[in-house]
DNA sequence: TTCACTTTTTGATATAGGTCAAAAGAAAGC
DNA sequence: GCTTTCTTTTGACCTATATCAAAAAGTGAA
């Protein structure tokens, strides 16, 4: 889904400002396996992806890639607190499969929220929703089996389920990829 | 804190804005366990708490109450899903101290979002700021031990952890309390 | 101050899922 | 097509925390 479409659906935004709108983002194209953001970088964009899969992750204590999120087509990326505190991020940001994205500095968004009303409410709405899922999640992982919480996944991204490696599914699900490994047979033989 | 320090600190509203925004909410008095919103209701208000203590809990498939978010004074309380989509809440909403709290129903606040740009702002700073702290909660939950989420818990809560019955701690860290009683006891005695 | 009720603590036991190690399978470079 | 490297699966064993049950401590009303 394109940005525009993205837009025009959410908000009642006017052709005009629409096009001003699009034009403080940038269209990229982004290979797979890039990182767009480091841990301990500030972020200095947010993301919108047309096309293509991305993710979030951070380093554990002993090193380990810990999968947070994963960012679908239609859906805005960050590391939130990074890019709107403008503080070093805690997450990696990377391109899990070829993709199209479009990106805005802190300043130019700044900028749109102050010219226009309906900016914000763009952006209480994507937050109010991103915070909906958030704790969907949360709820999943606090009080479900692995085997639920993988039934979870597959229920709420179930595109990704299977076209990225089983291990960054496990530490999004808060279970070593043994586990899942095994909750994937289980479930197979039935 | 009051609502007209809290909304002054956090957006530059003028005077005039913030006084016509504060006659749109009511301040009432709410007695320790009193239920302002029951798990299948449609809620009909957002709360602001200016004194006191509140939670959010549901029911499990056993029947038991799960906390999911303590609230404390200056904050912003509700069902978030219910009370934003007006759809049936999957919680209750409690108030555990004696508050003081200002509520403004979805009407309302929709007619200050319409009417104030600056609303919309403090709306998405709201939201941004809660789901930050639900992402910590996500993080803590799923990669610490018992005994390190009490301590994020203290953290983050400190004035709460000793005012609230300790089931209602252990089920929001998503521990039993026998667990939690265990923790506390070994902590107690170093 | 006693009775009833709620909350917390303690003990014994069970289990889901972790850890470690190695084999098997896939994918990528040459 | 081989070789190297990465990913997934399998097996054996272990541990943190759940569960169940009961005792102890705390609280409040009459």
């Amino acid at each position: 889904m394109n940005l525009f479409d993205f837009l025009k659906a959410l908000v009642p935004f006017t052709k005009e400002e629409l096009e001003d709108i699009l034009r403080h983002f940038k269209k990229e194209t982004v290979a797979k396996n890039q990182i767009l953001v480091r841990q301990g970088e500030v972020s200095k964009s947010l993301y919108f992806i047309e096309s293509g899969l991305g993710r979030s992750y951070y380093l554990n204590q002993a090193g380990k890639e810990i999968t947070q999120w994963f960012f679908g087509s239609g859906k805005f990326m960050a590391s939130a607190d990074s890019f709107f505190q403008q503080c070093p991020s805690l997450y990696y940001i990377e391109i899990l499969e070829d993709a199209v994205i479009y990106s805005i500095t802190k300043e130019k968004l700044d900028e749109l929220f102050d010219t226009y009303p309906n900016m914000e409410k763009l952006g209480r709405l994507v937050t109010t929703e991103m915070l909906t899922k958030v704790v969907n999640k949360l709820n999943a992982i606090q009080f479900q089996t692995a085997k639920e919480r993988y039934e979870y996944m597959l229920a709420e991204f179930p595109d990704i389920a299977y076209q990225v490696p089983l291990g960054h599914i496990a530490s999004y699900l808060g279970m070593t990829q043994e586990t899942l490994s095994r909750i994937r047979k289980s479930n197979s033989s039935k």
